[in-house]
DNA sequence: CTGTTAGCGCTTTCAG
DNA sequence: CTGAAAGCGCTAACAG
């Protein structure tokens, strides 16, 4: 059963022509005679002849191979922005390889050396929440190796970043709980590591500047995403006089983990205390008492856009064009009403 | 800042010596003297020097990467074995490529082959629900690649597997509802092509023989898994005379869209009827009603017990053992009861 | 149209 | 202990 690979030396070998030839008739050259091209074709296909690509990877010195790197895929929003990662880079025949860093920053960098040394031809990354030095990852310009962030990016001008547009979607959510009356609401934001919470803060004042509403910076807070955290945090939030009615959580697992601890404290859910949060969860529609609204973010979105620009890059590695130039690209994404 | 990297060769001409003296050196040969050892490392780290791994691969003819397919990482059951895999993956120096089949036999050929050019040393796989032909795979071997299946195994016996034991699971869920006092209990299966149906229903059967009631086929349903299918199905249990007052559905997703359903149909969940599934969804903490209990499959177990079984492959490979004999592992799961 | 040659970066005999 | 040389499979520049 178990057969060795044909090679084309073997099939020029067999032929009596050169492996050069041989190659040419394989790749379909335009000065090639039309019967050896046959003759090859028809021996390669009964030899089961196939490139061994990895001679082609080192010869062209370009591995068709792109890392990712992101923090769980347990996380809903990271498996539907690796599935559009994926898709287009199938499409461009590229295979991936996947890295979860697990917001572990250590990690993060072993995985980053990890397909470096694979010699991947880019990577595309969604940093660890607590990452704050860049510098592995713009280290990897030495290599070439181009590198394309996405969702959790650095606030930074001159990289590829593709992310959701966190001033406009959370002006979005707050405007709407407003509407709904609340005129007191807290934020429970992410890691100050993270540009989307200065974001999120910014667009918390600037809405409450234009509705003509107090600023009270003490219901602003920040849970590190864990559950315990995040408990903590929404005492701090409860303890405010007086208590905020609405609280706008980071996602919609923050949110969750918040809402199960405020039914815990007998408070009622969107009624005593409403909750809106961002990603959209499918499984919130399996909830008895969802958030009340969800910002969409798109991440499969996100991440096919992501793989788009880094397909570009790579396209453009060949012609060597000029680029150079970066993308900057904000995705917006639409209120999504749960309840009420 | 983009330097070129350093190559054996610069360093040898840099230090006039052969370039097998460097690289003896870089690699702690015993056959290299010290001095010469200690220049050549030095100079190595000042210009920076990394081996080119795909010359290695190249010449190694090996990638230290290894490919995992599955069906989709949305599912938490799957997100969970990856880790596993990654994680036994990175402590032996192995990449790992991704491949999201969607259930889509087609794509499923697609991502093997894609994977099957990468070269790479290994594929984990867990089937599409609807793949029954295995040649694909199997053909594998003929270019050395092994394949540890998992989860959605084959029927065959002479493949390394990883597999939930089913049998054992969907007695103790069975049991469990005997014991609350149902005896009209519905199984919503999964697809004729996935071995773990026929073991569900032979439990079904051993377990109502054993305890002496009624096996009524009819109440043995099949779902695509599909929300829609589910809900045709589970028309079909309920209009079942007497309607069965338990049901054990194939995962948590199914019983969720069951249950859903169910609701809708004015049916009072755990009271008028009771659900039971396999999967353990952490998510589930979050339902105002869960299914009653949940068999444990233990994802992460599954996936890092895959891989270090393909991990012991490709280590004999080197030292070319005898090896050939397969692996079959079970792995077993408590109920995790979740209410009353 | 076809063959020869060289070389990608590294390892590994085989001689010295 | 060190160097020379070959070769992994493939491509491409150059000659015929």
């Amino acid at each position: 059963m178990k057969n060795k690979v044909a090679t084309i030396k073997e099939i020029a070998k067999q032929l009596n022509i050169s492996p050069s030839s041989v190659s040419r008739a394989l790749h379909d050259h335009p000065s090639i005679g039309l019967r050896t091209k046959m003759r090859v074709q028809e021996l390669a296909q009964q030899l089961n002849y196939e490139p061994n690509k990895i001679a082609i990877f080192f010869k062209q010195r370009k591995t068709f191979a792109i890392g990712v790197v992101l923090p769980n895929l347990k996380e809903e929003f990271f498996s539907n922005a690796i599935s559009g990662i994926e898709d287009v880079a199938i499409k461009n025949k590229y295979n991936v390889f996947i890295g979860q860093s697990h917001d572990d920053v250590e990690r993060e960098m072993q995985i980053i050396t990890a397909m470096k040394e694979q010699r991947v031809d880019g990577i595309i990354i969604s940093l660890a929440k607590h990452t704050k030095n860049y510098d592995h990852l713009l280290a990897l310009s030495r290599y070439d190796i181009p590198v394309v962030f996405f969702d959790r990016v650095p606030p930074l001008k001159n990289v590829n970043r593709v992310y959701y547009n966190m001033v406009e979607g959370t002006k979005q959510a707050l405007e709407f709980l407003i509407t709904k009356g609340h005129r007191r609401i807290g934020v429970i934001n992410g890691p100050d590591e993270m540009k989307s919470s200065k974001e999120r803060t910014d667009a918390y004042k600037e809405v409450m500047i234009k509705q003509r509403l107090k600023i009270d910076m003490s219901l602003v807070v920040s849970t590190d995403l864990s559950a315990e955290s995040t408990r903590v945090v929404l005492d701090e939030l409860l303890s405010a006089k007086p208590r905020p009615t609405a609280i706008l959580a980071i996602n919609d697992y923050v949110a969750l983990d918040a809402m199960q601890y405020a039914k815990k404290l007998k408070l009622k859910i969107n009624k005593d205390i409403c909750f809106v949060s961002y990603a959209n969860l499918p499984i919130t529609s399996f909830l008895l008492n969802p958030p009340m609204a969800s910002v969409e973010q798109h991440p499969y979105l996100q991440g096919s856009k992501a793989a788009e620009i880094l397909m570009d890059i790579l396209d453009d590695q060949n012609d060597d064009k000029d680029k150079d130039s970066c993308k900057d690209i904000m995705v917006s994404g639409e209120l999504i009403i749960h309840s009420r």
